[in-house]
DNA sequence: TAACAATTGTGAAACGTTTCACAACATTCT
DNA sequence: AGAATGTTGTGAAACGTTTCACAATTGTTA
């Protein structure tokens, strides 16, 4: 993937997340061509958004017909990197952890959990879907040889900053954050927060001031 | 809560519950007042977003002083609407579902699960955390005349509009999806989309394009 | 009490994102 | 072949969000 020029919103990397899923979809459906103004109303966008976002990357459709669906799925992959698989280790094994190990979802996009560690030693050695875990003093020793580039923090708010930095010592560059707390890491590397308790407060909120989001 | 005047962003609103979060920390640090620059410090953000996204609300500062962190804290409760606690249904009992009944943070934040419902034969009249799960066949009738206000979503995405279509009917306005679909409801009801291979793929789009986000 | 230091609250400027509107082009129909 | 239709790609306009900059205000110090 050539580097693209203008920064990129993070609204439109999401976008192409979307885009992705629903020409999937699409696929399925034995569409061949879909057009801006299909796919905007199936994902509740607008047009012009659409074709703004996909410009960013090139000109992928057909003045009259619209884009080709399994051309542009394989495009918006190889813009995002899930052209291929990513091997991705798993820090604590607690509810959220264990739920992890077992969703098929993110196999599927071609994350592969190869590693999980965990400070509890009845688990440490324990097999986890064929993967034995391991110890969490351990993570920057394993992890810095390892085929790893993205890590899933899973453990306890307390700790998830000890993590993060052990996590950044191996050499890791991609967290995804499940403790709520902000995780302080250097400029270089890219964490991305699932607050789940925030989105129930979203909620709240909207519940609680009438508030419907566009 | 006086409803308020303007449309409040998505992204004031999330940040109000990063407020919230940094504030119960500040608490236990027995601190009395933090100002915009200090608490804008700890979150990565500017003391001018801070004020401003405060200011929307009323004037809860002290000019040379700061805001007070215990009733700052209690204010946006008041406006998140989480002074108060929530009933929250859980649809589905498979690997996230079940991480969530046992997934503390949200009574700690005054999310209470008070129904779980599954469509597994063995699953249904089991015990999960001292709730019985119930047959996801009476969403309508369980739900109906319940105190449940939010919906979690957690089941297979084949299943998950013909769940909502029910959560709706029964209805809720309020809804956190798990599922990676795109649920179509009525524009009273506002679903919050937790989507965590969405996620890793923003972190692939990085990893491969080398950008780091602001 | 007056001067000084700190910090809010906010209008205005800067910046970023979305939507509009239309020329350019491809396809289909007569 | 020419006209009609559909749809992209994109500059410009509209809109929304963030940052700036400073008057207003409070507390502190001399």
């Amino acid at each position: 993937m050539a580097e693209p020029e203008r920064r990129i919103s993070e609204s439109t990397i999401h976008r192409l997340s979307v885009y992705y899923r629903a020409l999937q979809q699409l696929e399925k459906e034995n569409y061949e061509t879909i057009s801006s103004k299909e796919l905007a109303k199936r994902e509740k966008l607008t047009p012009a958004q659409v074709r703004k976002d996909l410009s960013f990357f090139g000109s992928f459709g057909t003045r009259g017909l619209g884009y080709p669906v399994v051309e542009l799925r394989n495009k918006i992959a190889g813009i995002l990197g899930i052209d291929r698989t990513w091997d991705v280790a798993l820090i604590g094994v607690g509810n959220i952890g264990s739920a992890l190990v077992s969703y098929k979802e993110f196999q599927k996009q071609g994350f592969l959990i190869k590693r999980v560690f965990d400070n509890d030693q009845r688990k440490i050695g324990s097999n986890h879907k064929g993967i034995v875990v391991s110890n969490i003093n351990d993570i920057v020793t394993e992890l810095r040889d390892s085929s790893v580039e993205i890590v899933v923090i899973a453990v306890p708010p307390a700790m998830a900053q000890m993590v993060a930095d052990d996590v950044v010592q191996a050499g890791i560059k991609a967290i995804l954050n499940f403790a709520p707390i902000n995780l302080k890491v250097p400029d270089d590397v890219v964490v991305r927060n699932e607050n789940m308790a925030m989105e129930l407060e979203y909620l709240s909120f909207s519940l609680s001031n009438h508030q419907i989001p566009k």
